[in-house]
DNA sequence: GCATGATAAATGAC
DNA sequence: GTCATTTATCATGC
């Protein structure tokens, strides 16, 4: 039983499944709202990690693989970015 | 997941902080990352499982055997003894209570 | 068929 | 030396 499990987690590593919604639309907010410094500190990635449900790791692939992505084509994001924008806009109105 | 026979190692250029023009710009063009084959992989692995911490003489026979150069071996295995620690950080997770499937 | 998350080389701060 | 990161590559989801 338990070499089933340690394998499982073995191979689960790299078994990708896609977070939440509400996890990217947090992430997302986080990251277009520091647009000019999307890197938050450790104490930032640990709260994100708690209210997205996963990995202080995860938190920082996901910044990793965003920064990079919208460096090398933000014509792409251009939209999501105005989303987020108006967004957080609205939620700093109030 | 795949045999990377000869594909970086063939020749190339030696090592990464070569050629050195004292004048004009050199950009120093980041050297592009290029998977290493099975053979590598194993014996780094190998090596790695003696001793995390390898030795500068071991260091240079390995380079040469695999056909990759000091700096390249020296940084396998600190980015190998990281991937050790996140894998300890990961156990000790998964195996305590914290299920977050 | 790309989007997306995770991992593997390579760099740089310290 | 560690360690966060950049970049390309891998593997999967859909």
């Amino acid at each position: 039983a338990v070499m089933i499990l340690r394998s499982r987690f073995l191979d689960a590593r790299r078994k990708r499944r896609n977070f939440s919604k509400q996890a990217t639309e947090i992430l997302n907010e986080y990251f277009y709202s520091h647009l000019s410094n999307p890197y938050p500190s450790e104490e930032a990635k640990e709260e994100l990690a708690k209210k997205c449900s996963i990995t202080v790791s995860q938190v920082s692939n996901w910044f990793g693989n965003k920064r990079i992505r919208y460096k090398k084509n933000i014509g792409k994001f251009q939209e999501e970015a105005n989303l987020y924008a108006a967004k957080t806009a609205v939620t700093a109105a109030h | 997941e795949h045999t990377h026979s000869g594909s970086c190692t063939s020749s190339a250029t030696k090592d990464g902080s070569a050629s050195k023009n004292s004048h004009s710009s050199t950009p120093r063009t980041r050297k592009k990352r290029c998977p290493y084959s099975k053979f590598q992989i194993r014996e780094l692995e190998r090596e790695f499982f003696f001793n995390v911490y390898i030795n500068k003489e071991k260091r240079l026979q390995l380079s040469r055997m695999l056909n990759l150069t000091d700096r390249q071996v020296k940084i396998w295995f600190q980015n190998r003894r990281m991937k050790e620690k996140k894998l300890s950080r990961d156990r000790l997770q998964y195996f305590s209570g914290n299920p977050l499937l």
